[in-house]
DNA sequence: CAATCTGATTGCAATTTGCAATCAGTTGCA
DNA sequence: TGCAACTGATTGCAAATTGCAATCAGATTG
């Protein structure tokens, strides 16, 4: 994982900033998961990343830029990891992401609704969610008022999952 | 360069298609670079792609769906490489990426400006640029009259080169 | 004080990468 | 006809990368 500066294409550099395995899929997991912690992001991806990769791409994401590592001051030893605004500005290309993926692979119900009402809300919704972002991460704008676009999301995956367990008769595994 | 299925998640499985160091420059060279055949490929991109790896991409791609490959009628042994609905619908993730990178990455001025002409054109000119490309690959869609946008890409790039040369004062490598 | 949790690091085997060389069939040209 | 150049690949192989398992030291909790 070197940064090779194969050509200036944009295209090339971006695909050297993200065109691994397991880059995007921990900004995801910031972004629409609210993860924070080096734990929280290790046990929580269903993916399943190996610790000494997830610490690998997390120094490479600081390196180029995209996240920030503060300490925690409730517990001297975790590292709170946040969004830089080049990393909050990569929303739309993730809710293209996941509109052109849910229309040509094979997505599961749960896990793509949050990206079909992504997709529904449209460049608004994703203003008004990296706005939520940008607030959370850096600091900056002003707190989100009334119902977040994060949680909008996350009441839609609980209600995918709902129906899925009525419709399978089982309850979820915890 | 296997196929997981780590997860349902459509970020992940669109990762799972390019989220590899060249399956998208390869695609990026096919849609914008206008290239068909093998050795096109293999020469055209200037990141210097190894036969091996071009030869493991393109037959991956057309697994998965996204090439297609017949044979020239002017050349017995020529491939031809054809972009399917799949491949084509790439087309505004990819200008959401070169914008990205126009805004964050150290992009050199001549490769970037097509990025720049496909932003300022927007969804409209993203829609136009795509019909084109089902006429070139797909034969549906009427033929495109008058200016293509391939064509405006590229007067672009090549009005960019002989800015640059002008500046620097130097005929460009041939 | 012991168990547990924190963000990592290390060893190591398997896999992937990509350079160099090579291949057999096709075409162009003298 | 003969031969070089070109076509889309394939193979060998060394180097780099990946990722599982085990482990680490310091901080917190009970």
């Amino acid at each position: 994982m070197n940064i090779d500066r194969r050509s200036g294409c944009p295209i090339n550099l971006s695909l050297e900033v993200f065109g691994d395995r397991w880059s995007l899929i921990i900004l995801r997991d910031i972004i629409f998961g609210g993860r924070r912690h080096f734990r929280e992001l290790l046990n929580g991806s269903m993916e399943g990343i190996a610790s000494n990769i997830l610490a690998d791409r997390l120094k490479r994401l600081m390196e180029l830029g995209m996240l920030t590592k503060t300490g925690d001051p409730s517990h001297k030893q975790k590292a709170i990891y946040s969004l830089t605004e080049m990393a909050i500005t990569l929303v739309p290309i993730l809710a293209h992401l996941g509109a052109w993926g849910r229309v040509w692979l094979p997505v599961s119900d749960e896990l793509s609704i949050r990206a079909e009402l992504l997709e529904k809300g449209g460049p608004p919704m994703w203003e008004q969610f990296m706005n939520e972002l940008r607030y959370e991460h850096l600091g900056t704008s002003p707190a989100p008022t009334g119902a977040t676009v994060r949680a909008i999301l996350q009441a839609g995956y609980e209600a995918a999952v709902a129906r899925n367990v009525e419709r399978v008769g089982c309850d979820p595994a915890p």
